[in-house]
DNA sequence: TTGTATGCGTTATCAA
DNA sequence: TTGATAACGCATACAA
């Protein structure tokens, strides 16, 4: 492997030099630069970036944290991260947390020794004040998280508008009984979908069943479970808003099981219009975050703060979409209206 | 930051000593060590990694090329490198390529400028004469990928005797017109599911009619599209080998857009066994591979090739398993044999 | 078992 | 505009 002497001794320069084409060329004679890169040309020069990151103490590398890369959701964000860092230099080093606490403590190391530049963190389950002290430290930006005091920038959607937005839409449908599965209470999110729910039962005069609300944590299995345990009280939804699209289709599943027609007896409402929420039959009425874009966004908020420049704002809600398909019953609706 | 000198100064000791702690313990005396541990203790020393990783020329972080993030298949891959990488101290450090034949050329770079010590790719796209040049260089291992002359370490599952066992599960079950709709023919993978099914017809005695054999590329679209094609010709088959479940759940809609029923009407095997086979209506017959043991079982031959160690074989066939839901019909078959 | 001294390849400072 | 040179922090060969 050539090395920068290398090619000064090539071009009868030094390596000073050398350097400067490759990092400052216009600070470069034409004529020199044109043998500087005449001769990295012909010894196929790379420079030793384990050189340039140690010198310059900064890796062009940002870690991604996941509590769990199997999931659709989370995948898609990464991928919206990748797109906007390789565009930029920037690599990205993915760590898959598991949802462990621990983990998430262990990747502050990373950022300590330098191994990154940054980090975004997707769902953190870190609580506040931790995070607050690790962002005052390193550059640090979260997606799909809320926080109670925004102190750290954080990509999202508004949790309560959209899961207002899906509650209503079911109400507007006739609903007077809907359900809601919520997810893990411990999560700023859930609770946020939760009062989403509970807001639009309040504001269309309807009172909140607490029979028809169950706590379960975004999984198919704990949709399919409680939906089961539900139906099979005396005491029934027709309509359920679930903080997820699989949990949705847990819902549906088990709502057939009972010989129940989706959404002719249970109209269902999802959250997040996951690539199969089209493709299931009924196909899923759910709430579309722009996860590409809430991933694309994070980077460049992390860029901003690579770079130095100042974040005005800290809250960055994206726009959500409630998107009507099939399980909610407003298509079928829609026909019998006009026939 | 503290540094390596500042730990040596604390301890009284050199930082030759302090280095000694920290990578070869056993070279140092109890007493020396315990002093040494305790200045790191007292200063929070974190080593930096960047010197690290220049001075000893290697980084422990391993590149992870991947054709599309959001795939199922792929992310849950990628769990598995992640697991067994994070155990044996390396970092994933992920690069989507999104299919394009520059960045897996551009991934090169990467290993040229030591940024990475090895490299995982997940269905490479390029040929085998610049892959073996690559991997005579630098550490690689393949995976979800198949080589005819394989010199290269790359795991997989045996696609031939899988796709077999899936075309032969349907023929079993008393089906004369099995279609299949492949994947691009351009991916040696996609050559040889095709090949099993057509072993299977072959050895059964079954005549390939090739107006039952569609041209597609894995994805729901393709497999919805080419069954919607062939269902409006007067010739129909009346079972499919899908070579995804994506497409398997296209080819399942097209039937139900044609009023057929599934399995009654067409009997349907797909490939991959995603999250998502399970929770389907019908619930998809499927062969599963072991996505996540097979990125486990990359990393490992790419530890060994990191370690120097020699690997004896370069193709790793991991076992797929045929799973019997319902879209294939052979439950109800079960059961009405039972009745 | 420990310390001394040197170098890894690049970049930044300073002087020319 | 260029060159000489000194770091950056750690690891190792060699000496003690």
């Amino acid at each position: 492997m050539p090395k920068m002497s290398d090619v000064a001794r090539l071009a009868g320069v030094s390596t000073a030099t050398v350097s400067r084409v490759l990092r400052n060329p216009d600070a470069v004679k034409t004529g020199t630069k044109e043998k500087v890169l005449e001769a990295i040309h012909q010894l196929n020069y790379q420079p030793n970036m384990l050189a340039r990151h140690f010198r310059r103490t900064e890796t062009k590398t940002i870690l991604v944290l996941v509590p769990n890369i199997i999931n659709t959701v989370f995948a898609e964000i990464v991928g919206g991260i990748e797109e906007q860092a390789s565009k930029n230099g920037y690599r990205v080093l993915l760590r898959n947390t598991a949802r462990k606490l621990e983990r998430e403590y262990g990747s502050i190391e990373h950022l300590k020794q330098r191994q990154v530049d940054g980090m975004i963190m997707l769902s953190p389950q870190l609580d506040e004040a931790t995070l607050n002290e690790i962002s005052s430290q390193f550059p640090i930006v979260l997606a799909t998280a809320n926080l109670e005091t925004p102190k750290i920038p954080f990509v999202s959607i508004d949790n309560v508008s959209s899961s207002y937005k899906a509650t209503e839409h079911l109400i507007r449908l006739g609903h007077k009984k809907v359900g809601h599965i919520t997810g893990p209470m411990d999560s700023l999110l859930s609770r946020h979908r939760n009062e989403g729910y509970r807001k639009a039962l309040g504001d269309y005069g309807l009172d909140i069943d607490e029979q028809l609300v169950r706590r379960g944590h975004f999984s198919y299995e704990s949709g399919f479970e409680q939906m089961m345990d539900m139906l099979g009280q005396n005491h029934v939804p027709t309509a359920v808003f679930a903080p997820s699209d699989e949990m949705a289709i847990g819902i549906i599943n088990a709502a057939k099981e009972h010989q129940l027609r989706v959404p002719e007896d249970l109209a269902v409402v999802g959250f997040d219009n996951i690539r199969f929420a089209s493709m299931f039959n009924p196909s899923l009425t759910t709430i579309a975050q722009p996860l590409f874009k809430m991933g694309q966004r994070s980077m460049e908020l992390l860029l901003k703060k690579l770079n130095g420049e100042s974040i005005s704002q800290t809250e960055h809600l994206l726009p959500d979409e409630l998107i009507i398909r099939d399980s909610c019953g407003a298509r079928k609706k829609g026909k019998l209206l006009h026939n």
